[in-house]
DNA sequence: TAGAAAACAATAATGATTACTAATTTTACT
DNA sequence: AGTAAAATTAGTAATCATTATTGTTTTCTA
């Protein structure tokens, strides 16, 4: 066995797996911190990047500059608002036909694909509308 | 008028124009530094912000890290080599039909997606099978 | 329970990007 | 053409997310 038992390591993933949001490396090291005072943000970066290549989690690229993270490995698509930044998951029909719309005039080989939508959310929506 | 003539930019936009790749800030000074020795690095990230916020290029977030920048304004989509890095134009047909797909158990507003594909490039996939 | 392997905390280093500042260019108006 | 205000620049420092390093602690297997 390569992979060794950590608390460290059990506590994060039972975090990521409370938040229906998809926090930052940084927000996670924030909140596990409150259970486990004197974890250390490398140890947060170093398990997040281990769950994601176990498959356990999913690590979120929405283009804003922070790696997001998600424990629900799901194929789904997700949204981001241009307002408040927060990343949504959205609720749509599959959409892997766009993998075989790429595949037709491509040489090389294409393994998948990652979509996310932008905007503004309901919430930011709703503000603005009433400003 | 709020936006004064520079040489840089328009060294750094021609530059960008003659590339089909998809170059990153460091690669546009690097080239652009040949024809204009003292230019700043600085000076090429401020431009191709300032080019990609009035529309005249586009800026790509394909979640490795750097963001490229691409002349080519014109709705389409992208693939990134997961072995050698290239990010390649694809020829394929407008499925801006996700988009639909997605607003439709949506309550907030979509302006718009990002789709990224990847795999292996024609000359990658073409090198791991010789191998 | 001992010893090797993995994980840890703390901290330093990296790499991309942005912010700052004093000097230079551009532009609008004489 | 001359000039002053505003934008832009080069050079450099700062920031921010992430990764690497190191000496210590934990986990696991025999």
């Amino acid at each position: 066995m390569a992979l060794k038992y950590s608390r460290q390591r059990e506590v994060i993933k039972t975090f990521l797996c409370t938040r229906k949001d998809h926090p930052t490396a940084d927000i996670v090291y924030m909140n596990v911190r409150q259970q486990y005072p004197n974890i250390s943000l490398g140890t947060v970066y170093r398990n997040l990047t281990l769950l994601s290549e176990m498959g356990e989690i999913t690590r979120l690229r929405v283009g804003d500059g922070v790696d997001h993270f998600d424990a629900d490995t799901s194929p789904h698509n997700h949204f981001v608002c241009s307002e408040c930044g927060n990343v949504i998951d959205l609720k749509m029909e599959n959409i892997d036909y766009i993998k075989e719309a790429a595949e037709k005039n491509f040489s090389g080989r294409i393994d998948g694909y990652s979509a996310y939508f932008y905007g503004l959310c309901g919430n930011c929506c709703g503000k603005l509308q009433s400003s």
